[in-house]
DNA sequence: GGCTTACTTTAGAACTTCCTGAGAAGTAGC
DNA sequence: GCTACTTCTCAGGAAGTTCTAAAGTAAGCC
């Protein structure tokens, strides 16, 4: 894995909530994959705990009081409905994100996105985890932030999460879902330039096997479709990556 | 830094009645059914009680008050009807949605519609019950509320929930039942792209087993019925779900 | 200027998702 | 108990998406 993380913070984010960050708790017996969702959640700005098991998650979730769970359903105790069950029946009123496997019985899964719930099936890409417990946030009313809402736009861009609409200058731009979450991400980073291995780790699916290459390959789809309006917003930093901004204000 | 993020609410159902909820008091011996529906009933607004027993629920209804109650008519001690009478003997004047199995004696159910009550035979679908519970709290005068006055419009299609009828630019549509709450249930979330698990959890029966494929067959069979005069409502997102919408807004 | 490296674009093969029609099974009404 | 309607499954085909690979272009360096 290609992972980069710069030590630097959010600037949409940091303004409000550095103060009361929320709290979520990852649950998951796959080190692995709990440290990936952890990682990539504290530099967005949550607060997070571990837990590896039912059992623990429970205990975790006692004194950590967090405002949602992203929870595995295959645990080696009890498992993740069992747990969303037993906290809920405690009288912990948290919202959950479920990772599932992709062959979960329909069954299983039925029944999850009613009370603001959701789930993710493994593999899933981190920008995709994270638009879906912040969808879920602002769902159970838990906190409103800027990136919350669920409208990001920048200069004449506008990306809408609830409608999945996205208009440059007022038009309505029809994107493919990988485009779109590519978009956002590049979005949610203006500004700032992120390289190709930190898009390939937060836009694509963790388990991706192909090369950088294929973000050169979306970028330039991309750019076909938003960047026919002048200016031109998405940039290339020759060496390091890709950045979305307006043209030079020297 | 030109990075912008607007702060603007969900048009949802969800969030709006925070300040005084309607009180609804649960009752089912079945702890996966009073669950489902509480968190279903919490999500939409309403502040929600549990009782697993006819005793329970006559103690908990004297101190919760409860606007309405959801009754399973079969329950370990006293039978639903019971537990009704003995309610309104003690001056609580509260309207109550029965939960039937299907077998059930229609001559038994027949002399409980009378009043302002109604009832839902098992298995129901979560939009099913929603609606019938809000169409009962609408007759017995408890609140009024946009969605609650049981007319729900959008461009020009519109829904009565009373009369279970449809109309399209002013043409009568038959629908079939499931036709219908697929119809209300993106007619409600209007613009929003709503997945095809949302859908299924929330327009079809909680024990139905098939796959979310069913859904696009739905779609489909109301594509043909509504959407015949231009301009189409009912968009696919792909990868996503649907929305119904005006024709895009260029 | 020519060489190297980095990036862009395009084409198309493999795959996924979605749409629709047909039919089986179940249910309701007469 | 026949008929019409509804629900659900399935399968073929259309359309859209993802990804690889290879050719084209631009930038930087000596």
């Amino acid at each position: 894995m290609n992972s980069t993380v710069l030590a630097k913070k959010e600037p949409s984010m940091s303004a409000g909530n550095e103060a009361k960050a929320q709290k979520v708790l990852v649950v998951d017996d796959e080190k692995s994959i709990s440290e990936l969702i952890t990682t990539s959640l504290r530099f967005v700005g949550f607060e997070v705990r571990i837990a590896a098991s039912g059992a623990e998650a429970l205990r975790v979730a006692k004194e950590f009081k967090p405002h949602a769970l992203i929870l595995d359903v295959m645990l080696p105790d009890l498992d993740g409905f069992e747990v969303c069950k037993k906290l809920r029946a405690e009288g912990q009123d948290v919202g959950v994100l479920f990772l599932t496997a992709k062959d979960t019985t329909e069954d299983k899964i039925k029944g999850l996105t009613l009370g603001g719930d959701d789930y993710v099936t493994k593999p899933f890409s981190l920008e995709e985890l994270v638009a879906r417990l912040r969808a879920l946030l602002r769902r159970t009313g838990v906190i409103e932030t800027s990136i919350n809402a669920g409208l990001i736009s920048f200069a004449d861009l506008e990306l809408n999460e609830a409608t999945h609409e996205v208009r440059r200058a007022g038009n309505l731009i029809d994107l493919s879902p990988t485009e779109f979450i590519l978009l956002r991400y590049l979005m949610i980073n203006a500004d700032r330039v992120v390289s190709k291995s930190q898009i390939l780790d937060h836009v694509w699916q963790y388990d991706f096997r192909g090369d950088a290459g294929i973000v050169e390959t979306y970028i330039s789809y991309l750019r076909k479709k938003i960047d026919q309006i002048e200016p031109p917003l998405i940039h290339t930093v020759r060496g390091v990556g890709y950045r979305l901004r307006l043209p030079a204000t020297n």
